[in-house]
DNA sequence: CGTGGCATAGTTTTT
DNA sequence: CTATGCCACG
């Protein structure tokens, strides 16, 4: 096959380029998933080499699959034993086979954040600290950084000398870890960090791996921190054939432990190094692009490069600002509606997840079809973790949370002083909480929960007999729904079925328990599915694979419908016409970017938006609301700098008349709520480079207030009222008023404008 | 032992 | 505003 046929000269070259350490800097759209499917053709097809050494490392497994697509159909044979995979996966994958070094079970858990928050909400408990003080959030992050670092426990101790605030976060590091190791769990974090320390302390696994994986390609490498970078410079540290790709512009993974540094220093870490700039792009309008550059250019500190592309320069960028947050959000689902366009060549992006609400709403008066990526994860939806636990119970009985959040659902009348003192007897007898319960009979002061706990505890026996027996490949003879095999999918009913949970749930209301039924339904499918497409299904591995989803991986692309998704769910991705909503200063950047006293967390932001920007085809729509309602009350803000920061002459601001008209007919609708937009005239306009926009919504907050509480006061639209209460805020005067007609409103003074009377 | 009501905290972003 | 968590009562 004739590989380079299709690619430029740069594309080529990396391609070409196999052996030794190779940098791609490859710009948004410039073809880095062609060059690195293409650069495993070339080293199996080209260069000779086994597929079985050839790693490419993804950052979701959504990247994974679609690699290992195109992979599969560029290379003639041989293209399964290709070992494609995330970080995550690929170190579970190590450390079920070797985790048994580090005094581990190779049937571990893997804990999420909500089992993270649960065990650490225990851990602050048995250590008597005031939860006041240490919540589990922040400890919980202290302790993810240092993992993501690789800072043990000891080094940790060490590193916080006298400070009495460091010893404490060092005793919590040390009980968590105690207690993840008796639950025999790893979280997130530990696993990257186990399979590295598996590495440092037993040189055969290394080599083994070393051996086996002489090929390497990490995508993504700028959002890689220093676990991963070890992982990678440990696996390659033989035969030097690594290869990463990356976009320093792109990295916006900073608060999960990503060090920049690792794609900026990669030349002087791996001397030799080959660096290959990939800048011509070819996803986007050149309108598109310009934007693009025009807003990361305001970074500092990064690789330069210029993208260009070849492509039309395509309509202009457009910029709409509205009144509130749900005319926002109808303005994006009427534009999508008047382009007439299949439903899928949208993008609505977001910076929180919170604003996927009004969205969804508005979508859903408008009766368009929409796939939501991310937010209520499907895996943390409470049917679905006690079913997981189940599970887990099955698989792993060391896994103590898992056990605790069962035993008593169903109920089986096991409540929290029985479970205390489970607890205590197997804290006494240093062994788990299932052990626990396995010998309740014999724990002093049980009555009768006894022997409702022995009742559960041989269910989970039988369950996980039936599980092994599955396993080892006996067909079950018993409770074989007509000549279907046995298999996780007949397991999970059984559970649904013998521990009563289905007609628990079905005894407590009729909407409820059918769409958790359903969900439950969706798990089975789950299972079916997984049994179906592995050779050796196992309960372990089915566990695996659904706690290590990303919301992307669960995107479902088969139907005509409306993406809406974080921006950090998007990298990766593009569409047709992308929606870049909430362009407010304080929502984005985030109010926490701008207050921090680090520059660089605004830049993050920055990189943020250059990944939407660059998500877009042919059209960029930005959007801003005047208005939003947060934590119960309404926040008013300014366009986004990063709008700002794209010339003007690139910007298609709607004209007054069409956004009069938006306005008219987005209040046939909404009229009662509708707040006039003409009343937000600007109060002072201060200069800005684009007119029309940017700058304009600046408050002038006055000095003082004419009128009090108590004084009767006159509004342009609700008409008289009675002052309630003044507040002094940051930036305005906050003023709750009772108006007579209309009751109690909250607004601010400069925009306002009452009237003493 | 279970439930229902109230208080409080919380919003970045996620493998 | 909303989700979660805690406490008091039945």
């Amino acid at each position: 096959m004739e590989i380079s046929d299709t690619l430029n000269p740069k594309q080529r070259e990396a391609v070409l380029h196999t052996e030794g350490p190779l940098l791609i800097l490859a710009g948004a759209g410039s073809g880095k998933t062609r060059v690195l499917t293409h650069r495993i053709a070339c080293l199996i097809e080209e260069k000779g080499v086994n597929p079985w050494n050839i790693l490419a490392i993804t950052f979701t497994n959504k990247a994974a699959g679609e690699m290992r697509e195109r992979v599969d159909s560029l290379v003639k044979s041989g293209a399964g034993s290709v070992w494609v995979s995330t970080f995550h996966s690929l170190c579970v994958r190590i450390l079920r086979r070797f985790i048994e070094y580090l005094g581990y079970e190779n049937n571990f858990s893997i804990y999420d954040a909500d089992d993270q928050k649960t065990l650490m909400k225990q851990v602050i408990k048995k250590l008597n600290l005031d939860p006041k003080q240490y919540r589990e959030r922040p400890m919980m992050s202290i302790i993810s950084s240092a993992k993501n670092e690789l800072i043990d426990t000891e080094t940790f101790r060490k590193k916080s000398g006298g400070d009495w605030k460091l010893g404490k976060a060092a005793d919590v590091y040390e009980a968590y870890q105690a207690e993840l190791k008796k639950n025999n769990a790893l979280d997130f974090d530990d696993l990257i960090f186990k399979t590295v320390d598996l590495f440092r302390v037993n040189a055969e696994v290394l080599d083994y791996y070393r051996e086996r994986f002489r090929y390497i390609m990490v995508d993504e490498y700028q959002d890689t921190n220093t676990a991963q970078f070890e992982l990678i410079a440990l696996l390659a540290g033989k035969y030097g054939n690594l290869c990463v790709v990356g976009d320093d512009d792109q990295s916006i993974y900073k608060f999960r432990g990503a060090d920049i540094g690792n794609i900026l220093n990669f030349e002087e870490t791996f001397p030799g190094t080959k660096v290959i700039k990939l800048e011509q792009n070819y996803r986007s309008t050149a309108h598109i692009l310009d934007a693009a550059n025009a807003v990361i250019c305001n970074n500092k500190g990064r690789k330069q490069k210029t993208l260009w592309t070849a492509n039309e320069d395509g309509p202009l960028v457009m910029f709409r600002q509205y009144g509130q947050a749900y005319e926002e959000a109808e303005g994006i689902v009427r534009d999508m509606l008047a382009q007439g366009r299949n439903l899928r060549d949208f993008a609505v992006l977001y910076r929180t997840n919170a604003q996927s609400r009004l969205l969804e709403e508005k979508c859903i008066s408008y009766n368009i079809p929409y796939r939501l990526v991310g937010g209520v994860n499907f895996y943390q939806r409470r049917e679905i973790k006690d079913i997981l636990c189940y599970l887990k119970t099955i698989a792993n009985g060391r896994d103590d949370l898992a056990v605790q959040r069962i035993i008593n659902v169903p109920k089986r009348g096991i409540g929290a002083s029985s479970i205390g003192k489970v607890m205590e007897w197997a804290g006494r007898q240093e062994t788990s909480f299932y052990e626990g319960c396995v010998h309740a009979a014999s724990i002093p002061g049980m009555g009768k929960a006894a022997g409702k706990i022995q009742g559960f505890v041989s269910q989970i026996q039988d369950f996980a007999r039936r599980n092994q027996a599955w396993e080892l490949g006996i067909r079950q003879e018993e409770d074989v729904p007509q000549n279907r095999r046995y298999g996780l999918e007949g397991l999970i009913r059984d559970i649904l079925e013998e521990t009563g949970y289905r007609s628990e749930l079905q005894a407590e209301g009729e909407e409820e328990a059918k769409a958790r039924l359903e969900n439950i339904d969706e798990l089975i499918n789950k299972a079916a599915s997984y049994c179906a497409e592995n050779e050796e299904p196992s309960l372990n591995g089915f566990l695996e694979e659904v706690s290590l989803v990303a919301d992307v991986d669960r995107m479902d692309d088969s139907q005509d419908r409306v993406t809406l998704m974080t921006l950090h769910s998007a990298k990766g991705l593009e569409f047709p016409v992308v929606y870049l909503s909430g362009m407010e200063d304080g929502l984005f950047p985030s109010s926490m970017s701008i207050m921090s006293d680090d520059p660089t967390d605004i830049e993050e932001e920055r990189r943020l938006c250059y990944v939407g920007i660059t998500r877009a085809r042919e059209r960029l729509t930005m959007t801003a609301a005047r208005m939003r309602m947060s934590k119960g009350e309404t926040r008013y803000s300014k366009v986004s700098r990063f709008v700002e920061e794209i010339p003007g002459d690139l910007v298609d601001t709607m004209s007054p008349g069409a956004r009069a008209n938006a306005n008219a007919s987005s209040n046939a609708r909404y009229e009662e709520k509708k707040f006039d937009g003409r009343q937000f005239k600007p109060q002072t306009v201060v200069g800005g480079r684009t007119p029309g926009f940017g700058k304009e919504f600046t408050i002038q907050k006055a000095s003082a207030l004419e009128y009090g509480a108590g004084d009767r006061v006159r509004h342009g639209r609700f008409g008289d009222g009675t002052v309630q209460s003044v507040t002094d805020g940051a930036r305005d005067f906050e003023v709750a008023v009772e108006f007579d007609r209309f009751g109690v409103k909250k607004m601010f003074a400069s925009i306002a404008k009452l009237e003493k009377l």
